[in-house]
DNA sequence: TCGAGAATACGACAGCTCGG
DNA sequence: CCGAGCTGTCGTATTCTCGA
């Protein structure tokens, strides 16, 4: 096992950023990188409001990250679906992606957000968010101890980033209410072709952290997978202690032609 | 109970630092 | 000298406090 990557700042730079990566998706060429997309999205005037500065931040350190990574695939499926799938179904791609991302996101909806579910609790504070960080630090997770006030913003980044993606009540307010959020049958369609197509197992698809950031367990996951063969996306059979999934689509491409 | 003003929190922005 | 990562600052939004 590989070291898992440091928390970092690098929410700070931006949070959900819905509107902007749909233009910027919009805006993307395959091949493009980060900076000729920079470039092209300045050209194209369609950020009126934003300075030069702001746009090199929001391209740089949140589009490059979650979405042009490994070739920009991300970017490459997103384009085709961010205009076919419902805004729901692309808010969780997004967070998918943000959290893959950002360790310290995907850490904390896995083990402050869905636990405070499971145990009942309707709110989760910046206060919260402040504990986990601080225990990310003392644990070595970052790769220097963080001022006092990177702490309490990158705190408020989490709870706002859980806004922007659904998963929090919006509006800047320091203990928010936890909202209904269910994987939806697309997104969980994408995952699991996405999973396998990186090279993974039936197994180890199964037992991905990513399905844990939907807050499914490890038997939630095979029972989607149970409804997805259902709606034919793939052909799941368990049998006994063996589970074996066939996969009918022979490319991601394909995977969102279906999707879409 | 209400509202004005104070205090605090938030998030965007951009400059700074430091390791390679 | 460059770039990733960190942090100071500022305008705005929200929450708190307190007198009437």
């Amino acid at each position: 096992m590989s070291t898992p990557a440091p928390y970092t700042t690098q929410l700070q730079a931006g949070l959900g950023l819905m509107d902007e990566t749909k233009v910027l998706l919009d805006i993307w060429q395959p091949g493009q990188t980060a900076s000729q997309l920079y470039q092209a999205a300045l050209d194209s005037g369609r950020f009126p409001n934003v300075t030069a500065r702001r746009l090199r931040n929001v391209v740089a350190e949140c589009f490059a990250p979650r979405y042009l990574t490994n070739q920009g695939i991300a970017a490459q499926h997103l384009k085709s679906l961010a205009t076919r799938l419902n805004s729901g179904d692309l808010l969780q791609l997004f967070l998918l992606f943000t959290a893959r991302a950002n360790p310290i996101l995907a850490d904390f909806i896995r083990e402050v957000y869905w636990d405070r579910y499971a145990s009942g609790h309707t709110q989760v504070s910046n206060e919260d968010a402040k504990v986990f960080v601080q225990r990310g630090i003392d644990d070595g997770k970052t790769s220097k101890r963080w001022s006092e006030t990177t702490v309490r913003r990158v705190s408020a980044y989490l709870t706002g980033c859980c806004a922007d993606y659904g998963l929090l009540e919006k509006g800047t307010r320091s203990s928010r209410r936890m909202l209904t959020f269910r994987l939806s049958q697309n997104v969980a369609a994408y995952l699991a072709y996405d999973l396998h197509f990186s090279g993974l197992g039936d197994a180890s698809v199964i037992n991905h952290l990513d399905w844990r950031l939907f807050g499914l367990s490890r038997e939630e996951v095979i029972e989607e997978l149970r409804r997805l063969s259902l709606k034919g996306f793939l052909i799941f059979q368990a049998g006994g202690d063996v589970t074996r999934i066939s996969w009918k689509h022979p490319t991601m491409e394909a995977v969102c032609d279906v999707l879409a």
